[in-house]
DNA sequence: ATGATACTCGAACGCCTGTTCTGTGTCAAG
DNA sequence: CTTGACACAGAACAGGCGTTCGAGTATCAT
């Protein structure tokens, strides 16, 4: 029988190590070296570090340069450099509802797809891990000034504040939709981004699940055929 | 009387030395050391190496990290990594003139504004140096499905083939618009993105001048108010 | 001529860093 | 109990690397 010592393929300390280079890299340019790592992660040991670096290769959440100092580059899903990587988490229409993101193992495999932001395009300093993409299907967002094919990014939350941008499930209506949020006094007024067109009222009674908060819309114009 | 030696503030030299950075970095993901410079650019001495890199950081062209082994990286406007930097050279709005990049000195400082975009996110492998942006002012863009204050990245060009989406000036009318490019039997179909809105049609003696091809928008959603 | 400035070379110094080797303790399987 | 895989520590080694220094050469203004 075979039995794993600590069944996830990561351990507490290849995590430590991992966001501590991510960390490092973010705020030096450049990654750090075996005995740094060493240092901020508790392990005396260069040859210990060493040791986990060769795992974490392995595993592929590493590349290594042998013998050249600070050789190593976080691979995939990490954010690396002045970059984020934001998971495509599925589409969005109009009948459907919004995928969310499952509170559980985030950071972890989301190899379908993503999209690579520079977080000098990061409208606030949102935290690039707790963001997440859709890619909007049909034109039922022409409203909101998106078109099919257009990614939207946004970061996950239940409540808006007044004016926010956000994506909302209406159950009652069968409806997701994207619109400006805005609190009144016994309703929600949802006010499309596209000025020429009116706001729609939600009262209070009715449901509206907030999704989250749109950061951003990304459209790759390919062809229009 | 001062006299410069060499009357730029960039020799040959100091260029190969640049380029070799760049490509370096590109094939191996991180940078070389002042010995490997040394050896591509032939100089054969680290501490000419160390001389020239010197300059080039109080040039700004370079930043350094002493005592770190390859603790350089490029600045500024160098197509770092997989990532594009492209230009904003000014805003698009109904009643101006779209503005176009110089000819000449593109490659050169644009100190201005710019965004970086992932080459993950590029549609076509369009070259990025060719590649600029205007940032949409106004609310004329509407039936383009741009919004205010988004960001267009275009690629110059004064033809196009149908179904490109184009920005284009019409002097007879004096406007400028984002249409669906469609070349017709005596005339032009400008359609707009949002298909809930009719084409205009531009006889072929009237005057349109093609300024660039869109090949993204970019939206950051902020705050409606 | 003279001195200043820019540029180049070669060598030596010493730290930084990845590598490797030996040894220790733990724990599950046989 | 023995064995062996696994996690870890510490030390020592060797090479890579940035730095520094002394010295030489060329150009140009004074």
């Amino acid at each position: 029988m075979m039995m794993v010592r600590k069944s996830k393929g990561l351990g507490e300390r290849h995590q430590k190590i991992l966001d501590f280079i991510a960390s490092y890299q973010r705020e030096h340019k450049h990654p750090p070296s075996i005995r740094e790592i060493g240092v901020h992660c508790d392990i005396s040991s260069t040859s210990v570090v060493n040791y986990y670096l060769d795992q974490l290769e392995k595993n592929g959440h590493l590349e290594r340069d042998r013998k050249i100092s600070r050789g190593m580059r976080l691979t995939g899903n990490t954010p690396l450099g002045d970059m984020f990587r934001v998971p495509v988490l599925g589409v969005i229409q109009a009948g459907e509802p919004i995928p969310v993101p499952a509170n559980d193992s985030f950071g972890a495999f989301t190899p379908d797809d993503s999209v690579e932001i520079a977080t000098s395009l990061m409208p606030s300093r949102e935290k690039g891990k707790e963001l997440f993409a859709l890619q909007v299907q049909g034109e039922s967002m022409i409203d909101a000034m998106v078109n099919d094919g257009d990614i939207i990014i946004l970061k996950p939350t239940q409540d808006a504040r007044n004016g926010d941008m956000v994506a909302v499930w209406l159950s009652d209506r069968n409806e997701t939709t994207l619109k400006f949020f805005f609190k009144e006094k016994d309703k929600y007024r949802l006010q499309p981004a596209n000025p020429t067109m009116k706001p729609i009222y939600i009262d209070k009674s009715e449901s509206l699940e907030i999704k989250g908060k749109v950061v951003m819309v990304i459209r790759k114009v390919e062809r229009y055929n």
